[in-house]
DNA sequence: ACTTGTCCTGTCATGCCGTCAGCTTACCGA
DNA sequence: TCGGTAAGCTGACGGCATGACAGGACAAGT
């Protein structure tokens, strides 16, 4: 482990330090929510926070710096993704049903953390290399599994030769990760959720497999 | 049209506003490609179009409303897309060149203007209506042809009915849209261009005829 | 040269940024 | 109980971006 949480200038936080911390972090997540990114500042998430600018400064950079904070928090839950893909079948109706949990877990995972993952969005869309990270981790838990599953349907001759399981899955978890971030995009135009999961799930299955799935 | 080009405080503006004003959507434009949106300044991007701030603000009320004008004029070169998709067959070999012309288009047109659609991409997630508005204009030219595409499969019973067009549609497109501002980092994850290229038109391809290409 | 309307900038009040010294609070060993 | 020490917080300050204004520079027509 990397040891104490610390401020800026080296003091190791104690109790009431990281409480601080935290609230601070958890406002900063409030913000996010409410308020273009461009436009959040240091000041209004210390008033917030119930506490002054200085303060903040004394456990994060800048307010990038405490975004990464936020990003890292979620990307630890995000890891959890794996369980939606790992060790399931993608054959017959098992297959089907593989995608359809797939395509709920992920929207519901990208809802419930849309503010923060727009940023990291945009960090790693911007060349980032500490946002294009976390979103990695995030993605990545899924994206393997997905490659396997492909790889694994190759070696069995159940899928052409000519498919890269690497751009495939990334392709797929790509094309969650837009629809997820802008979901009430697609409802505003006509699209309800109702009909979108199903459609998703068969992109998906029609591109880890090859064919139609079985209902 | 509109009419007249006019400043905040509107006056119309001359041949020579109209070409400081340009100077400062390019050089805006510039600015977005090699730094962070939120960093971008008002007084930073002056500077560079040799004026000052002041100048700025007669044209623009703030960055926001400057970056709107860039998204705009980047608008309409991108409803010329819809060349891509109308009028196409989607049967046998004319189908998966279809796909991937569609495919090689999209992306290219993404990475000549991936800076802006970054921040388009990021108001309209934030749920900045103006933002919003502007992304559809480019991205419906292609959703809407491609919508047709599979209502007309449908009803030859080449595609099965509970697939929702516009939700297909819609999902492809949001794909090629997140691949295309993700392109680099494909490319560090170890995908190469030219694997992504043909899997995102297979899966175009797949996901609007529900069947493999014929090459 | 003079007028007119367009165009640009110097300047200023305001507000956020980021830093520091210094004050308060909590903990701990004697 | 009593310092001593480190953690925790803030007021205050220089610096910079914002946004508004009035006034000067410039081009075009008379």
């Amino acid at each position: 482990m990397t040891g104490q949480v610390r401020t800026v200038d080296g003091r190791v936080a104690g109790r009431r330090g990281q409480a601080t911390r935290q609230k601070l972090l958890d406002c900063l997540s409030e913000m996010l929510s409410s308020s273009p990114y461009r436009d959040v500042k240091v000041i209004d998430v210390a008033r917030k926070a119930g506490t002054s600018p200085a303060t903040f400064y004394q456990y994060f950079p800048d307010v990038e710096g405490a975004v990464l904070e936020v990003a890292e928090e979620m990307a630890k839950e995000g890891a959890g993704l794996t369980a939606l893909v790992s060790g399931r079948s993608w054959v017959g109706k098992a297959g089907w049903q593989a995608a359809e949990e797939l395509v709920e877990g992920f929207l519901d995972f990208w809802r419930r953390n849309d503010a923060i993952l727009r940023v990291v969005d945009l960090g790693a869309a911007e060349g980032d290399k500490r946002f294009y990270k976390i979103r990695m981790k995030i993605l990545n838990s899924v994206t393997n599994s997905l490659t396997d599953a492909v790889k694994d349907l190759q070696s069995k001759g159940k899928v052409d030769a000519d498919v890269s399981p690497a751009a495939m899955a990334g392709s797929l978890v790509a094309m969650l990760a837009a629809v997820a971030s802008h979901q009430k995009g697609f409802q505003t135009w006509g699209v309800k959720q109702a009909e979108l999961k199903p459609n998703l799930a068969l992109l998906v299955h029609l591109g880890i497999t090859g064919k139609k799935p079985v209902k």
